[in-house]
DNA sequence: AATGCCCCCAACCGCGGTGGT
DNA sequence: CACCACCGCGGTTGGGGGCAT
């Protein structure tokens, strides 16, 4: 049952039972298979897109590897302070909507937002000893943690306030981004697969070698939103994919970490202590938005 | 130095929705 | 209408790396 009229390519004999599904971990070489494939073809179709490209996946493992990994737009690690709030905000919003969620967030995938809500967010809740659902974390959240979080954005924008990033500029309209359609097929200047400097996924500092070049690749991403233009007219969000394109790995800032001993709980105030001794905890990551841009989040807040 | 433990995140799974035949 | 293939979402997991012992 497998050759009926569905769009097959002319190699593609055999099929899917009989052959061998890859799982588990992506090599280097069908990276850049379906990196190749999907620049000069473009996406979608997922389950014969891999079998045109002659990988030995699933439709579903391509599809999330492009779009969590491989795309060049997608922004991995280093979730700043804004996005931080804008996770909390969002999501005491909506919940686990990861994906409605992501949407507004520029480059970053459901799967990113979901693991930094699990391992950050909900590691709080344990050391505080309450359920990040219960009415008390949330409060918590609410009324501690993301005004914190305000804060140290402002106080960061001040602190660096002439120095460098900042100088781009909102000219606001609304920010989802949707889809953000990469679409590579219309004979798109495509993505020559960077040169395999990609040994393994440990990279050095050489590798930013390749990665200065990266604009050369053509890989432009058309923002689709005034936040996604912001993002990427900042030298430091301008990281296609690090892998790749580009490597741009500092230390995961995660202001958010908390000390190693903790408060015996219960007490609000120690609480707050606590609360306050994450956010004081170095953190060198954070930048970026002055006052004004603060402003314009709050009021994206009230318009969501 | 070796071992054990924990954390994180990439990738998997199941499921519900959708569109085509 | 039923059936099928595919898509996208949200929940879950396992393996690798880092840290502690």
């Amino acid at each position: 049952m497998d050759v009926q009229g569905r769009v097959v390519c002319n190699s593609d004999i055999q099929s899917e039972e009989e052959m061998d599904l890859r799982r588990g971990p992506w090599t280097v070489e069908e990276d850049l298979t379906l990196m190749n494939y999907i620049a000069n073809h473009g996406e979608g179709r997922w389950n014969s897109l891999s079998r045109c490209a002659g990988l030995k996946r699933t439709g579903k493992s391509c599809r999330l590897r492009w779009l969590n990994y491989l795309r060049p737009d997608v922004r991995r690690g280093n979730i700043t302070l804004e996005e931080q709030l804008l996770i909390l905000e969002l999501h005491s919003r909506w919940g686990n909507r990861w994906s409605k969620i992501a949407q507004h967030l520029p480059g970053r995938t459901d799967n990113e937002i979901k693991n930094y809500w699990r391992t950050r967010v909900q590691k709080h809740a344990k050391q505080l000893k309450c359920d990040v659902n219960s009415k008390q974390f949330k409060d918590t959240m609410r009324y501690l943690w993301m005004p914190r979080l305000v804060e140290r954005i402002q106080a960061a924008a001040t602190a660096s306030g002439s120095s460098s990033a900042t100088t781009y500029h909102h000219h606001h309209h609304h920010t989802t981004t949707t889809t953000n359609n990469i679409s590579m097929s219309s004979g798109q200047p495509q993505i020559v697969p960077p040169p395999p400097a990609v040994h393994a996924p440990s990279f050095t500092a050489e590798n930013s070698s390749t990665a200065a070049s990266s604009d050369s690749f053509g890989t432009q991403v058309s923002p689709a939103s005034d936040l996604t233009a912001e993002y990427y007219n900042n030298p430091v969000n301008n990281n296609q994919n690090q892998d790749y394109y580009q490597v741009n790995q500092v230390t995961y800032p995660d202001s958010l970490t908390s000390p190693s001993g903790y408060l015996n709980r219960g007490s609000d105030f120690q609480a707050v202590e606590q609360i306050n001794q994450w956010f004081d905890a170095g953190d060198t990551s954070d930048y970026l938005w002055n006052a004004e841009d603060i402003l314009f989040l709050q009021q994206q807040f009230n318009n969501m």
